[in-house]
DNA sequence: AGCACA
């Protein structure tokens, strides 16, 4: 049973019903923010002209994190409104580029091509990894602690953060400059009895989810890059 | 509601 709408799995999301206030730049920070917990991802396109606004596409590099993104994130309230998310209905160019089939469009007809690439598709079934994905912030991938292999389990959406493996001196004040430099920043909990962990606030988990990914392994000594994710509910 | 790649 294909849920959403009757469109195949695909790597890319379509996402409807976004804020149209929020500027782009910022819908895609946001965005990115939000969705990078789920994989990796290649590209975001979001155009405010008429016909497209208020949408935008997620490109993962592999077709179950954006299957996860659509079950888990289907009606996050982003910024007051819950998104609505599918599966595209074609293949994005950045992938398209990356295997290979992308033809540039002539501004007019793009139908005949897809009887093509669907042809083309049989005989290459290659998906290296050799494209040039977005540049990293600081620290990169940080992402397996504790249980080896278990990194996709993304627990939900919070709007406080859980923070592990901080040197045991780091005190809370030291983590509030880091963080206030958010929007929506709240507060820094420590825990006395456990050294190395925090725990930090905001007003949204739109909010926290963009701090999560700016301080995303950063490191406060060489040895301690943080390892950030959501507290549990 | 609206499926693009400025």
């Amino acid at each position: 049973m294909m849920l959403s709408g009757d469109i195949p799995p695909n790597q890319s999301i379509y996402i409807k019903n976004l804020n149209e206030k929020v500027k782009k730049e910022e819908l895609k920070r946001s965005l990115y923010a939000l969705f990078s917990q789920y994989g990796r991802i290649l590209d975001i396109v979001a155009l405010k002209t008429a016909k497209l606004r208020g949408q935008a596409w997620v490109v993962f590099s592999e077709v179950t994190a954006a299957s996860n993104a659509v079950r888990q994130m289907q009606n996050f309230p982003f910024y007051d409104k819950p998104m609505r998310i599918q599966y595209a209905k074609t293949k994005s160019d950045c992938v398209a580029k990356a295997d290979g089939s992308f033809v540039p469009r002539d501004k007019k007809k793009k139908q005949e091509e897809k009887a093509e690439r669907r042809r083309r598709a049989e005989d290459s079934q290659q998906s290296t990894t050799a494209n040039g994905t977005r540049a990293d912030r600081n620290g990169g991938p940080t992402a397996s602690f504790g249980k080896p292999g278990a990194q996709e389990a993304a627990t939900a959406p919070n709007n406080i953060l859980f923070i592990q493996n901080l040197p045991h001196e780091t005190t809370s004040m030291m983590l509030q400059v880091l963080f206030q430099q958010y929007p929506g920043f709240k507060e820094v909990r420590m825990i006395e009895a456990k050294p190395g962990i925090a725990f930090v606030e905001f007003e949204d988990d739109v909010q926290s989810s963009v701090a999560m990914q700016a301080l995303q392994g950063f490191k406060i000594t060489p040895q301690n890059p943080m390892a950030v994710t959501y507290a549990k509910k």
